[in-house]
DNA sequence: TCTGGGGTCCTAGGACCC
DNA sequence: TCTGGGGTCCTAGGACCC
């Protein structure tokens, strides 16, 4: 455990929400509600507006329209929050090479290996904390939004912090308290400890980390299983050694979608695992990998999930072949009762891929079907362009029973343009009407109109920057 | 109007190999 | 015709995280 608080956790304050909040100036200081907003839709993000009301990440969407019907339900824009999540993680490299994401809204830093180290080590937790306060003025005058930061000497703690400053705070745990702290907390607030670990605890008599830590490993061990028994025990005597790392391939590739209705038809169902599959392979060419093992996933009407997957000798990013293994895995499940979601994934990445001998082979059987393959390709490429005029996925596609053209839809949240009123986004949309407010990120709250959804004026539109062009 | 989507890691049994 | 033991790969499922 090293002797210097120089582990840094940052967490960005009810991300998804607070960079809507900063982009559409009518909503700031409300409750706003990122998410899903079809009828199986759930939370994403609210924000501390929408908590008071008791609304969580996770929750079913319909729950929360119950707890807080006046709030704002947004789509989420990704395309956006990456964007802004590469203005933080820049901000964090400036600190130390070693950053490490968690996700587009956190990240650990190990302030030891960047250019504070050495003045760190002599000069302790009081410099920490000043590069520390630092950097959450950057992210609030450069970026434009709050961030909490934990910083302490391991990475657990770290977390512990960040998520005790929530939101926009500061704490730093010294040196020798770790244990402390630890005392005071539930076994919930350990990483690795879910519903499922927490209730196995109850059972033995254990709700609180220092119950945990007084036992001894063996036990531990005879609850939860190797790994795990062993990893609880030791993070609940605050030892945890485990090191920032900076670059972390990716292992697998995955794309799912949960159906607005259940998907009865098999033959509607093949043609959905198809489009999933062609997507999961764009995923993974874009990224510049192979993998070996598809998988597909189903989860039926009544909850209850499997996964059925198969590998190759070698790993291929040919999209007939992965999309072929994909059906045949299909083939051997029982759908009766209709399917709630469908996924298809792609494990065992490689960054190479040998001659695809499998794939050729594939292809010269198949050539008759050369034309029928070109235009699928062309049907992909269209549906890639319409997510990212959504900003991204847009969630469950809409249900087309007979297969009819889905018509253009107006989405919460998504940005507009129109040649008069300029730069928008759809407040809602119904009965052949679409309502857009006109603001901009650094505009006054803007005015509201309403248009005929096939108003030609209208077009859909890119996210703009959240300080004036960063 | 119950329960998203994209991931990671672990376990356990059977196959297979030496 | 009392049947080892260990390592590795594959498959399926489950817990957990954000």
């Amino acid at each position: 455990m090293r002797p210097v608080p120089s582990i840094l956790h940052l967490d960005m304050d009810a991300f998804f929400a607070s960079v809507e909040q900063a982009s559409k100036p009518s909503l700031r200081g409300k409750p706003v509600i990122v998410g899903g907003l079809g009828a199986r839709g759930v939370v994403s993000t609210a924000s501390y507006e929408a908590r008071r009301f008791g609304v969580h990440s996770a929750m079913a969407m319909a729950q929360a329209r119950r707890l807080a019907p006046n709030a704002a339900y947004l789509i989420p824009r990704f395309e956006l929050y990456r964007q802004v999540s590469d203005e933080v993680m820049a901000l964090l490299r400036e600190l130390s090479p070693l950053v490490e994401p968690l996700s587009l809204d956190e990240a650990f830093v190990d302030l030891a290996a960047g250019p504070y180290g050495e003045a760190l080590a002599t000069e302790g937790a009081e410099l920490a904390r000043a590069v520390a306060e630092d950097l959450r003025e950057d992210i609030r005058t450069k970026v434009g939004l709050t961030a909490s930061v934990g910083l302490s000497t391991t990475k657990f703690l770290a977390k512990i912090a960040s998520e005790q400053a929530k939101p926009d705070g500061l704490v730093l745990i010294e040196a020798g308290r770790e244990r402390e702290v630890l005392d005071t907390l539930s076994v919930r607030a350990l990483p690795g400890v879910g519903p499922a670990t927490e209730e196995t605890l109850r059972r033995a008599g254990l709700t609180q980390i220092r119950e945990v830590a007084a036992l001894p490993q063996e036990e531990l061990v005879h609850l939860l299983g190797r790994a795990h028994g062993a990893g609880v025990h030791a993070l609940a005597l605050g030892l945890d050694d485990r090191p920032v790392v900076a670059e972390r391939d990716a292992k697998s590739v995955s794309v799912e979608d949960t159906f607005e209705v259940d998907l009865l038809d098999r033959d509607h169902i093949v043609t959905e695992l198809e489009r999933l599959a062609d997507r999961c392979v764009r995923r993974l060419r874009a990224a510049g990998r192979s993998g070996r093992t598809v998988v597909v996933k189903i989860r039926r009407f009544d909850f209850s999930t499997l996964t059925r997957s198969e590998t190759l000798p070698a790993p291929t990013d040919d999209s007939l072949v992965i999309a072929q293994m994909a059906r045949r895995l299909l083939d051997s499940v029982e759908l009766l009762g209709g399917i709630r979601l469908l996924g298809v994934g792609v494990t065992g990445l490689a960054d190479w891929t040998q001659e695809d001998l499998f794939a050729q082979a594939l292809r010269e059987g198949l050539e008759e079907d050369a034309a029928d393959e070109a235009a699928g390709e062309a049907a992909g490429e269209e549906e890639a362009r319409e997510d990212a005029a959504y900003g991204g996925p847009a969630g469950p596609r809409a249900f087309h029973p007979g297969g009819e053209p889905k018509a253009r839809r107006w989405a919460p949240g998504q940005d507009v343009e129109h040649t008069e009123f300029g730069h928008g986004w759809v407040q809602g949309s119904g009965v052949g009407r679409v309502t857009v407010r006109f603001e901009t990120p650094n505009s006054p709250i803007g005015r509201v109109r309403t248009f005929a959804v096939d108003d030609p004026a209208l077009s859909t539109a890119g996210a703009l920057p959240l300080l004036g062009g960063v």
